[in-house]
RNA sequence: GAGAAUGUAGCUCAGUUGGUUAGAGCAUCGGUUUGUGGCACCGAGGGUCGUGGGUUCGAGUCCCAUCUUUCUCCCCA
């Protein structure tokens, strides 16, 4: 009868303590998304199916969490159906299914409310999502996407602007140290494949050259070979393996080396455009910016600027990314609706502020004082104390239950609440309480018409 | 989809060439302290050893199957 209770595989439970550092990240996230004029927009959890399939690829629609039919699903199923192979049958059996992403339900929504958004339309979105995949270390089937987007313009003031976003929730406020902004351009990459002479393979360009940092140069050559790049075209790709560090040094060397590319030229002025942006937005911070021709993002439909953020020195991967996309809501028969969006990686982000103990004390509780609870009478004396705390803005509680005071210390303990106000016999008769400062174990007795101002000084 | 491991108390794990009633630490509860947490000491509860089959006088240990979880590759966040 007794079964061990378990959580479907992938999945994992978010503790008290880890949500309130969650809720940390997430709510300076918010913050500046807001401040930057993006608003907040959530989705169903379920979509129907043909919203989400196709877009995805075909190992895509493979990792689409599928919802069963609501009452008999096989209701008008044929003995043959069952003949079509289980990807067939089992749309006809399901027509929702879970997101998988949040960009292809932002263009749904787009799409079903084009005529009553204001264009640019700025939207951000922090919610699960849910792919069947195989999970792995950092790697889940429920995990939570913090998406913003802009559609509706070609600006490159909003590339411009996502970076201010990046620097400013990393950096400022969350105080991530050695972070890198990446930044690339597709049509960068997509000159880069006409000047060496591959002209339409910029795809199996990026996915090789992406490789770059990770497996070197050697084996990269190999795989460009496998996917049918010349050795001609490999030869014409040597100076790319070698390029300046430095950005400035960087963009004057593409400049040059992709002068007689006209996407290749256009990329280059998109990036231009960008750093005078930031110029003109900030011209006292440097930002920690950095053009990267490695940078390819698996995402195909992304067309303009593409974004990644890493810390460097650490085992945690991007923690941020993005780019821009010429045709979003392109499938759902709106065309030419362009925008650039980007999204934090919420989880990656906890893991690089617990390496760099970035966590303020504050996110391990919430309760401010714990009123314990001795009987009737001293609840009588303590409950509109308690009350008059809490309209005063205080997060306090009471022990509900009358029980031995060590356990009730044990409980603040646990919780890590800092005050607990202790009021017995003794100090009833006085009109005090007693207040123990649970970090440095001092103990005082306090009139209660002092109650608060002690407070306001403590806390 | 390919490969490699793993499964014993709520958690982390020990368990010898197969041999009585399967152990530890942490956690929980009780006590030393009927009004005071962290520390210490004492004590208690808690396990059909993932599941099914087989070998054996005897299986946590060996064999087969199956499931689970984890890791690597692929791909992704």
């Amino acid at each position: 009868m007794k079964q061990k209770p378990t959580l479907p595989r992938g999945t994992r439970d978010y503790t008290p303590a880890m949500m309130l550092r969650r809720n940390y990240i997430i709510s300076h996230i918010k913050e500046v998304f807001e401040k930057f004029g993006f608003l907040p927009l959530e989705t169903p959890a379920m979509e129907n199916l043909s919203v989400l399939m196709g877009k995805y690829g075909e190992e895509g629609d493979q990792l689409l969490y599928k919802i069963l039919n609501q009452g008999d699903f096989l209701k008008n199923v044929q003995p043959e159906d069952l003949k079509k192979g289980s990807k067939l049958f089992a749309l006809q059996i399901a027509e929702k299914g879970l997101r998988y992403d949040l960009t292809v339900p932002f263009a749904r929504f787009v799409v079903m409310n084009q005529h009553d958004l204001a264009f640019p339309f700025k939207r951000y979105q922090i919610q699960p999502v849910w792919r069947g995949d195989a999970p792995q270390k950092g790697r889940y089937r429920e995990f939570y996407q913090c998406d913003a987007d802009v559609v509706g313009t070609n600006s490159l003031i909003c590339e411009a602007e996502i970076i201010l976003m990046m620097n400013e929730v990393l950096g400022k406020r969350l105080g991530i140290q050695g972070f890198e902004i990446k930044i690339n351009h597709r049509k960068i990459l997509a000159g880069i494949a006409e000047k060496i002479g591959a002209e339409g393979k910029e795809n199996e360009l990026c996915v090789a050259i992406d490789k770059l940092d990770k497996i070197g140069k050697e084996k990269v050559e190999q795989e460009l070979l496998q996917r049918g790049f010349s050795e001609n075209n490999i030869q014409a790709l040597q100076p790319i393996f070698d390029v300046p560090a430095n950005n400035e040094a960087k963009i004057q060397f593409l400049e040059d080396f992709l002068q007689n590319s006209a996407v290749g030229s256009e990329g280059i002025a998109d990036l231009k455009q960008i750093f005078e942006y930031l110029q003109l937005f900030d011209s006292q911070t440097s930002f920690p910016v950095v053009v990267d021709i490695t940078l390819a993002r698996g995402l195909s439909y992304y067309t303009g600027a593409i974004f990644e953020v890493k810390v460097k020195n650490s085992a945690v991967g991007s923690i941020s990314g993005g780019g821009r996309y010429d045709n979003l809501t392109g499938t759902f028969g709106l065309q030419g609706m362009a925008g650039v969006g980007f999204s934090f990686g919420l989880d990656r982000i906890y893991d690089v502020l617990e390496e760099q103990n970035l966590f303020p004390a504050q996110t391990q509780s919430t309760t401010q004082m714990l009123f314990t609870n001795f009987d009737k009478e001293s609840e009588k004396f303590v409950l509109p104390l308690l009350k008059k705390l809490r309209d005063a803005g205080y997060k306090a509680e009471i022990y509900p239950q009358s029980t031995k005071l060590d356990k009730q210390f044990k409980y603040a303990d646990k919780k890590q609440i800092p005050f607990v106000l202790v009021a017995g016999s003794e100090e009833m008769k006085n009109n005090e309480i007693s207040v123990k400062n649970m970090q440095t174990g001092e103990q005082k007795r306090i009139k209660i018409e002092n109650l608060q101002t002690f407070f306001q000084e403590q806390l």
